[in-house]
RNA sequence: CGGGGUGUAGCGUAGCCCGGUUAUCGCGCCACGUUUGGGACGUGGAGGCCGCAGGUUCGAAUCCUGCCACCCCGACCA
């Protein structure tokens, strides 16, 4: 069979690449750092946003929409959050092209926009901005709110889906009167994240809080969720960020409270990207293409007919037809493939590809016998059942599958998480094996500075579940309450 | 923004060092025929501002200069 991909251990950027491409997800769109989202790639994005969005509406949040551009001036109001983002903002200057001399296109300098507009790297300033206007009395809180977007940042370096310069995500921001609720509120989301990334994804991540150094800019904490890629560096998947009353304050919104005191509200915000689509590549594809999970796949079985005269092709259709009408009755996302453009054996190829979780093939030889051929991408195995069962069979497989996808990924984890003792250690653990490392640190900013620069590995996380041990920084010796996660991360 | 690399048909490439007919090959595409249970085969065909702009030369894909884009490694970051 014909290789569809450099194989994963030759080199791990170019397989990914290859995949993106290949799989047809997307590809460079030639405009500086901003891809282009194909149709079988948004598909998979559309699952992820439906499914994010019924958690997000279960735990009692609602949609809306803000500004792309914001006025400069919003920037100026939270000073670590412009520190966070200033070295990366698109600025928009004009508002109007002009013909010159030479019959080219110029901008027109006339029209100068009198404050400049940034293109949101974040909204968080500008729905501040807003929430003032929204919230005067207690009866206002908590405000819940989450928007779908593209956001703007402006990378040094880019890749498909893990850093483009434009990309997707979803932000959520809320006001709340306590700050015992915002944090609640936080925690929530992240546990919201690890669901979806665990039991949709076939992603295990670790929860934990970010290092001071590490954590978003204008938050007071910021919660994660790291994810472990088959090349033994880390992702950060999603964060979910409790930002004290600092976005209140900068842009003074109070409110009421039953005892008529005027106080400042407490805030959350957090947000996963299109980013996820590079975890869920890179967590389970295999050197024959994408492999998708169940309870993401846009397809979940696809069936493929074969057949060589019409006469076939109508049996073989009749059959296909009356099972794509059972499957879809039991819920289950079902295409058939009766394109006459191409042959089996490219179909099977292209579904391997594109990663679709189960493939029925059905021929004449299946009609006569009341059979067809069933397999699975995530083994490739394939098996002959009986017609009158396969319905039930699907429903037991994709459930399966996506058990197996999520508990082959949890192992090639528990496997790569490596307790050390000493740096040497953790320095030879990080060049020969890679993944993550669990060490003591002593907490300090400055040892994790030092690590970084010297191993070019990140404190993680700290795990939420993190057990109190008494130990000694690696680096330095000086105690330590508890372990913390390192790796080399994308 | 620093260091390295690459730009030749939709994709992958040969040719470049050492300038010289009509730019090589494979995949893909189109037509016809035979095929169709793991990327079919045959025959014929279409498709190129050789990244862009200058320069050197009788002559440039090839040499020189500038620019642009992309990739890899840093710094920055979801």
């Amino acid at each position: 069979m014909a290789k569809n991909l450099t194989t994963r251990s030759e080199d791990y950027s170019k397989w990914y690449n290859e995949l993106v491409i290949k799989a047809d997800l997307a590809e460079n769109s030639g405009v500086r750092g901003c891809m282009v989202i194909k149709p079988y790639g948004f598909a998979i994005w559309e699952r992820m946003q439906a499914e994010l969005d019924r958690m997000f509406k279960e735990t009692g949040h609602q949609n809306a929409y803000f500004p792309l551009f914001i006025p400069k001036s919003y920037f100026s109001k939270e000073a670590s959050h412009v520190d966070g983002f200033a070295k990366e903002c698109a600025v928009v200057t004009h508002y109007r092209l002009k013909n010159d001399e030479n019959g080219g296109i110029v901008v027109d300098e006339d029209a100068k926009l009198e404050e400049e507009l940034i293109v949101r790297p974040t909204s968080e300033t500008i729905i501040w901005d807003t929430y003032r206007k929204w919230i005067q009395s207690y009866r206002d809180l908590p405000l819940l709110i989450n928007q779908w977007a593209n956001v703007v940042r402006w990378e040094m370096r880019t890749r498909l889906f893990l850093r483009t310069a434009e990309f997707l995500w979803q932000e959520g921001h809320t006001a709340h009167a306590t700050e015992k609720e915002a944090l609640a509120e936080a925690e929530q989301m992240i546990n919201v994240y690890a669901d979806f990334a665990e039991n949709f994804m076939a992603v295990p991540v670790i929860k934990g809080f970010k290092t001071e150094s590490e954590r978003f800019a204008g938050a007071l904490e910021t919660y994660c969720i790291e994810a472990l890629m088959q090349d033994g560096k880390a992702l950060q998947a999603g964060t979910s960020h409790f930002l004290g009353q600092n976005f209140a304050k900068a842009f003074d919104v109070k409110f009421a409270t039953k005892e008529g005191k005027q106080e400042h509200v407490w805030a959350t915000s957090w947000g996963v990207s299109t980013r996820l689509m590079g975890a869920l590549i890179m967590t389970h594809s295999d050197d024959n293409g994408l492999v998708l999970p169940p309870n993401l796949a846009p397809d979940q079985v696809v069936i493929v007919p074969i057949y060589r005269s019409d006469e076939q092709f109508e049996a073989v259709s009749e059959v296909a037809k009356r099972l794509v009408t059972e499957l879809r009755s039991k819920g289950v996302r079902v295409k058939f493939d009766n394109r006459d453009t191409h042959k089996p054996g490219w179909k099977f190829n292209e579904y391997e590809l594109k990663g679709v979780p189960v493939r029925i093939a059905i021929g004449p030889k299946d009609v006569e016998k009341g059979t067809v051929e069933i397999a699975r991408r995530d083994t490739l195995s394939k098996e002959f059942i009986d017609m009158s069962s396969v319905s039930e069979k699907v429903i037991a497989l994709l459930d399966e599958i996506q058990t197996n996808l999520y508990t082959k990924a949890s192992n090639f984890r528990k496997e790569n998480i490596t307790s050390v003792e000493s740096y040497d250690e953790f320095k030879k653990v990080l060049e020969d094996k890679g993944g993550f490392i669990s060490a003591h640190w002593d907490g300090t900013p400055e040892t994790e500075e030092r690590i970084k620069k010297e191993t070019k590995a990140t404190i993680r996380c700290i795990p939420l579940d993190a057990v109190e041990e008494l130990g000694a920084c690696v680096v330095t010796g000086k105690p330590s309450q508890k372990r913390v996660l390192f790796a080399k991360a994308y």
